[in-house]
DNA sequence: ATATCTGCAAATGGTTTGCGGAGGA
DNA sequence: TCCTCCGCAAACCATTTGCAGATAT
């Protein structure tokens, strides 16, 4: 939690090994799913472990299944005005944003 | 292309392996890389094979460079009225939603 | 003929798990 | 003693890749 560099577990398996030399890996996945569980931490992953594919290439926000993972299509008009938002605060170029909603799809509520 | 369902790579190679018995996952995995290239398709992931972890469990927006990977937090306040918006269309509820920004960051750009 | 694509099977690599032991209450 | 956590190494599993044969131009 004192960083603010979004690590991945090996990079934090790399730090935490310098203070701890007997820290194994498997210790290190551990804790941060407990973290995770317990809401102290996230994950930023796009949920499910398997990669989805879709046909439609036009960016378009989509809506997860918290519970069955299905993925469905939101059309919505997209808030292009927000990459504006985001480059004035980064000074980085921005050049697209995806957005996606987590809920309960009708067969999951 | 033809389906809505946003498929996994599995859910291709079975579908498509009804008509072609002989299909191979890897060929699945090899045309979807093309296709992905060539701008025809869209990849729902995360952007990376490793899994990033953030010790700040509120809500909040990221930037992600597309050439290096890092992410970066963005400190734009929350859309939240989008959530209501996509429960209109959807007819499911919406816990929350999370933002992404793409683009290059002031190291690789 | 030659360049590309395929099936197959093995390798890859991030993540998870089973097990025996160490540490704490 | 009992419970929890750990290191270690093996297992897991979605994805990638090397290779040799098939297909297309």
């Amino acid at each position: 939690m004192g960083t603010k560099c979004h690590p991945t577990a090996d990079w934090i398996f790399a730090c935490v090994k310098r203070k701890f030399p007997h820290l194994s890996l498997g210790t290190v996945y551990r804790n941060l799913n407990i973290l995770k569980e317990q809401g102290k931490i996230q994950e930023l992953s796009f949920g499910s472990t398997f990669d989805r594919f879709d046909g439609n290439p036009q960016p378009h926000y989509h809506f997860i299944c918290e519970k069955c993972g299905r993925v469905f299509d939101v059309d919505l008009p997209l808030e292009d005005h927000l990459n504006k938002k985001a480059e004035r605060i980064l000074h980085f170029k921005v050049n697209y944003h995806r957005l996606e909603f987590f809920g309960k799809c009708g067969n999951c509520q």
